[in-house]
DNA sequence: CAGGATCCAGACGTGGATCCGT
DNA sequence: ACGGATCCACGTCTGGATCCTG
C-alpha cells in the first residue's frame, strides 16, 4: 500500500473537499505539471490529476480506483447551468462478456460507489474553472433495478452477437459507445449467424441523464 | 506491403550479402542511429538494425519475419573461434500450449527457413565488429525429427504441469528458458495436482550445440 | 444534443536478444 | 558452459475521458 492511499472513506472525501474550489490552474500547480491548453489532446487530464492527488493507485484493472475501500473516482463536467456536459465512461465491454451475474460484473464493482468531483466545464478560460464540491454517491435500489435492467439487456445483444444493436441507443441509464483510438481500430467478434465480422470495440456509459439526478439529489441534501 | 519488402529469397540473400563484411559502426550510420556503447542495454539492436535494413515488417506477431516468403532472420554472435556464443531465442512457450501439431507450431513456423547472420561478438572494439557471410538454412529432416521430438517432449510437459521440469535441461537441440523482463515477472498456471502457482514465463530456444552444426556445415559446403 | 469518433498515459505482452554467476 | 536472469523497442490494450457533426 502506499503511503498516501488513504485509509478510510472519511480521509478519501475529506481530501476531496479540501480541493474544492481551486482552479485547474492551481492543480496543475499542485501536481507541478503545465496545464495543457486545451482537452482536445489531453482528455483525460483532470481525471488522472485527481488520482494523483487524492492518492489512488494508477494503472488499475477492471477495479475500482480505491480497491481498499471499494470506491470510484469519477470527474464530472458541467455546464453553467450545472448539468452534466458528458455522459461518464465507465468500463470497456468485453466482446463476449464473460460476467454472468450483474452484482460481479464489472459495470457493478465500478459503479457501486462513485467519489464524483464535479467541475465547471465551459465559459471561463480552462485555467480559471474552478472544482465544485465532490460528493460521494452509493448505488440505491432504485438505481440498480434499472442499472442492472439495462446491463442485463446490452449483455444479451452482446453475446448474442446482435452486433446492429450494439449502438449507444438501448439503455435507460446505461448505454454502449464506441471505445477506441478511432473508428479504425477494429475488432473481430462474431454475430448472430456465426460469422466473423470487424467492430470497433464498445464501452459501457452512464448516461448524463442519470447523473443529472444524482447531482439534483445531492444538492436537495445539502 | 511496403515498398522496401524483398520479393524473393533470391533478393533477400542477396542483399544480406551486400551487408557482410560491413562493421556495427558502418550499419549504425547506414540506418542513421547513435551505436550503443555495449550490449548490455541494447540487446536487441542489431536484429532490429538487420530487420531495417532488409526490410522486415517490424512488430511481428507468431510469424516469420517475412511472412510471404516463410523466412525467419536471426543474429548468429560469434566466438572468436567461429561458435556460436549464446543459444537463439525463438519464441515465447505459451502455457498451457494451444499448437497441436508440430508442423502448425509457432516453433516450426520460425525455424522451418531461417537466414542466419553471423557476426564477431568479442575481441574487437564493439564498433569493429563486423557481419559475417550470411547464409540460408532450411530445416532436413534429420533435424526435424529431433526437433520434432524435443518440442513434443517439451509440449508434453508443460501441458501436464510438470512445472519442475520446466528448466532448462529437458531437450537436445531445443530448450525452455525464462523469457521475461526479470524473474519477478511472474505468470499464473496450473501444476500437475491442478492447484494455481507462480512461475516465470518461459520461451523456446535453439541450443548453440545445433547451431554450430548448421555452421560447419555451411562453412563446408562454400 | 447525443451517437459516433477520437486522444493521451501507462501497463503489459511479444519480439529483438545478451548478460552473468556458479 | 550453460541455466537462469535480464534489458530495450514497440504495438496493443485499458483507464482516464472529451470532441464533433448531423
Amino acid at each position: 500500500m502506499r503511503p498516501f492511499y488513504p485509509n478510510s472513506i472519511e480521509q478519501l472525501l475529506s481530501r476531496a473537499q479540501a480541493l474544492s474550489g481551486l482552479s485547474l490552474l492551481a492543480l496543475a500547480k499542485l501536481t507541478q505539471q503545465v496545464l495543457p491548453q486545451d482537452f482536445r489532446h489531453a482528455k483525460g487530464w483532470l481525471g488522472q490529476t485527481l488520482e494523483q492527488l487524492l492518492g489512488a493507485t494508477s494503472g488499475n484493472l477492471a477495479q475500482p480506483d480505491f480497491p481498499h475501500l471499494g470506491v470510484e473516482l469519477k470527474t464530472l463536467p458541467l455546464t453553467l447551468r450545472g448539468t452534466p456536459k458528458e455522459s461518464t465512461y465507465i468500463c470497456t465491454a468485453p466482446i463476449p462478456n464473460p460476467d454472468f451475474h450483474w452484482r460481479q460484473s464489472r459495470v457493478y464493482l465500478k459503479t457501486a460507489k462513485i467519489l464524483w468531483v464535479p467541475f465547471l466545464a465551459e465559459a471561463l478560460p480552462l485555467p480559471e474553472r474552478q472544482l465544485g464540491q465532490p460528493f460521494l454517491w452509493q448505488m440505491d435500489a432504485t438505481s440498480e433495478a434499472i442499472l442492472q435492467q439495462d446491463w442485463t439487456e446490452l449483455v444479451e445483444k452482446i453475446n448474442l452477437g446482435a452486433v446492429s444493436h450494439l449502438s449507444a441507443h438501448p439503455g435507460q441509464y446505461l448505454q454502449l459507445r464506441p471505445k477506441a483510438a478511432n473508428s479504425k481500430t477494429l475488432i473481430q467478434v462474431v454475430n448472430q449467424q456465426g460469422n466473423p465480422i470487424s467492430i470497433v470495440p464498445k464501452g459501457f456509459y452512464l448516461r448524463s441523464q442519470f447523473t443529472r439526478q444524482l447531482l439534483a439529489k445531492f444538492y436537495a441534501g445539502s
